[in-house]
DNA sequence: CGTCTTATTGAGTTTAATCAAAGGGTGTGG
DNA sequence: CCACACCCTTTGATTAAACTCAATAAGACG
């Protein structure tokens, strides 16, 4: 299991399962604590407000798949029917705002506009989906984390300092996301440093120093540099 | 481009685009007539009466995924937005029902409880995505050949005469759903009738001859055999 | 019957997984 | 404050799986 240090609150009210609960529903998780479980019956939505959460699967033989990272912005538990399909936890600390799904439904039931809203939004999910499966099945190694680092930089809400990036995954969540061993992550990572279109300063962060190189490379436009 | 020969209809009353159609809205496409492509305006939904549909993404290397085969009671066209978001067409000739996007824009207005069973739909079709996913990552190519084997019999809506089972796709079409080259697809399904697993008595069709093993094999319980 | 398309089979290559070991940072305890 | 231990990461060598290139075989259709 993973050592963390205490989560920072923001106006902090009640304490409750491990996390902090605000006045306008946002909750603090500290790292690796969960949001739901596979399985359990569907009660809340959450809204990520701050940190980085993982939804996975864990299969009878060991195998582990992450099927997407949410950061602040990303809504996870909806869409799933009457139990949540997948496991998800926090990796880091991560004020998340907690929405009941009886709340959503009246909501809809009254304004019916919101239900198109959410259907482009499941819509969204399904393309995001499609989207990831192509990378999964047809892109070589370099491929994957090249497209994964962009995404990564296009979703950091933060200024961009410089070209300083968060990556508050670790390699093996990486490596679940993307299929491949966490030797190969590190590999390409540093086949990338080598090729002078990333660098890899600290733990945790990464710098673009080429991103129309990294572009290139995502796209598969490039075979070799 | 594909040769087919003139498509059987059903009650037929007007011509239109290619296609005919019926007074309940269902029109018979022949082989290889697109329902949609990617970009268009989101017009209508298509439920498969009868035959076989193909939603894919084609990139511009030129490599192509089958995102997923719509087969009878299938719906495709949903959940999109605005726009379709892949190409669409039928592999045989087809029976689809169309269903304007308005008039379930409508209905979703005046009957809220739809949305939610359109949410679920739309839930299904994610959680769909997500098991595509890690086959597509995670399995090998004899799990990827059970495990498509294994969802085209459960599909026949058909009685299961015998045990011969319809397989109306190309081997490139299940190459490009699997994510595989058709060599690779040739090659293991071959290995699977020397397992006397299955048996491809003609084009188009397969048999299952060891339920069980097919099965151990779609779920990667057996390395060897 | 001949041509064209699709499918199968074979040989060699490439990619990433696996097995194995060493390096580096963090935190704890002496 | 320093040393040790642990975890995460990196690097190396080998193996296995699927891809590529190439040729042959089998159907479908005119």
């Amino acid at each position: 299991m993973q050592r963390y240090s205490t989560a920072a609150t923001i106006t902090p009210q009640t304490s409750w399962m491990g996390s902090t609960i605000a006045s306008d529903g946002v909750r603090v998780f500290a790292p690796y604590s969960p949001l739901f479980h596979e399985g359990d019956t569907t009660a809340n939505f959450y809204e990520i407000v701050q940190g980085v959460a993982r939804a996975y699967k864990i299969f009878p033989d060991g195998r582990r798949q992450i099927i997407a990272f949410a950061f602040a912005g990303d809504i996870v538990g909806f869409g799933h029917g009457d139990t949540y399909r997948f496991d998800c936890d926090v990796i880091a600390a991560t004020h998340a705002r907690v929405i009941p799904r009886s709340s959503l439904l009246r909501a809809m039931r009254n304004r019916p506009e919101l239900s198109e809203k959410l259907l482009d939004m499941a819509a969204g999910a399904v393309a995001g989906m499609q989207d990831h499966s192509i990378l999964l099945c047809r892109k070589t190694a370099i491929e994957r984390i090249a497209a994964f680092l962009l995404s990564m930089a296009d979703r950091q809400v933060e200024p961009v300092t410089g070209r300083r990036l968060s990556l508050p995954m670790c390699r093996v969540d990486i490596a679940d996301f993307l299929g491949l061993t966490i030797e190969t992550v590190s590999r390409t990572l540093t086949k990338l440093r080598a090729m002078r279109v990333i660098d890899l300063p600290d733990r945790g962060c990464f710098v673009i120093r080429d991103l129309g190189q990294l572009r290139l490379l995502a796209e598969s436009e490039l075979g070799s540099a």
